[in-house]
DNA sequence: TCTCGTATAATTGTATACAATTAGATTCGG
DNA sequence: CCGAATCTAATTGTATACAATTATACGAGA
């Protein structure tokens, strides 16, 4: 948006950690302690501690005063959480967006959808990672189209947290080409200014995301 | 939770900036300049940083490398947005709310409802100060019982942006009135673990306050 | 051997110093 | 008088220094 996460070195810092974090480096109640993250990364404490206190308000970095920094990780309760309120806000989204979309992002959404096909169309076997940034697009457009500055962020910031899952949960060849089928419909409903059948599309649209989820063992019990 | 926003230096250099923000002390476009706070607040730049770091990540403030922080501000579009997203939210947390919560939480929703009755029933007129903390209090309580670390974050965020405006809206007597006992209502239907009731209920109550928020002027049209 | 207390080391909290970048003023040429 | 280049001041970005707090290790006494 600003540049600011990429130009600046606190902003790298951030990103590098939460990365860490998502990925597994860093585990649950690990300490991160300002002075190795600094060396590890080359950087001061400065920069370190800006980035540290942006992650406790993301809330995957808990803060205790005069004592350090500790992962808070998240569980898999939380995964389910994220993809519960997901559901809700992505078909709020797909409603707004069919209010508000403009011709160039009903041309973007149609561009996306046909890389994904063409992907999945491959002899070679199709790239899981290629298909979830291609799903990630889709999703932002549609963010975007939303015209809301509050939501769009708030999807964004979900979106980044579950990064890990979300490759996952298209690595499964069924599953990815039920999804951009389902995309196509939720296109479909946008263009056509369905709002009602746009919400209810993306709606189930994500709760079968869940049930996928569901098999791959992120049950709702499955919590600590 | 954790402490460190009361603590620390950079964590009420935070809340200060963000309460000035939303109270409109600071305007949008405001600039923002670090040795200026700095000095206004007796600190050094170092906690001012960290402060407009974080604020950048939850939208309040825009920061632009080497040049400066801006302040976002809320326009009345995103009041309305949020108590759309809320409206879904405290929903899908009403009907958590329903299957999680204790004894404890339903004794403390009770007092809750029946200290905002008695407020109102005061001769001398009632403190919309009050009505608002109770009305703060009781979806507080619902939050936690919902038992979801990540919904209970959220809304308590929405929460905080919307702080000015909660006040305005409790401010007529008449919907005062009416959000009690909607209160009382969806606590009836939490109490008997009715999920679908309560869910419906929490939903309408935001909208309730939604439509309130109209007659206010926070039309959605009402937008730059 | 266990416990308590003290001393020392390590870590965070804050302030300051220096570097880099940008905005604004001033001057010089046209 | 206007515009461009350059210099200066102001502001941010980063690193370091110092203060305060906390954790750890060690030793004395029971």
């Amino acid at each position: 948006m600003e540049g600011y996460q990429e130009h600046s070195l606190g902003g790298r810092v951030f990103q590098k950690i939460r990365e860490d974090i998502l990925s597994g480096k860093y585990k649950e109640n690990d300490e991160l302690r300002e002075n190795t993250i600094g060396n590890e990364l080359g950087v001061s404490r400065t920069p370190v501690r800006e980035a540290l206190r942006q992650l406790e308000l993301e809330g995957l970095v808990t803060i205790i005063p005069n004592r350090g920094a500790y992962v808070t990780g998240i569980s898999r309760r939380d995964i389910w959480d994220i993809y519960m309120i997901r559901s809700l806000l992505e078909g709020l989204c797909a409603r707004w967006a069919a209010e508000h979309i403009e011709e160039k992002q009903l041309y973007e959404l149609e561009e996306t959808i046909l890389l994904s096909e063409f992907q999945m169309k491959k002899e070679s076997g199709f790239s899981a990672e290629q298909i979830a940034m291609l799903d990630g697009r889709f999703h932002a457009i549609l963010y975007e189209a939303s015209g809301s500055r509050i939501l769009s962020h708030l999807l964004k910031d979900f979106h980044n947290y579950v990064q890990a899952v979300r490759k996952d949960s298209v690595a499964s060849e069924d599953r990815a080409r039920k999804s951009i089928r389902e995309h196509r419909q939720i296109l479909r409903a946008i263009r056509d200014r369905d709002e009602e059948l746009a919400e209810q599309l993306a709606n189930e649209h994500i709760m079968h995301v869940i049930q996928n989820l569901k098999k791959q063992g992120y049950e709702k019990e499955n919590c600590k």
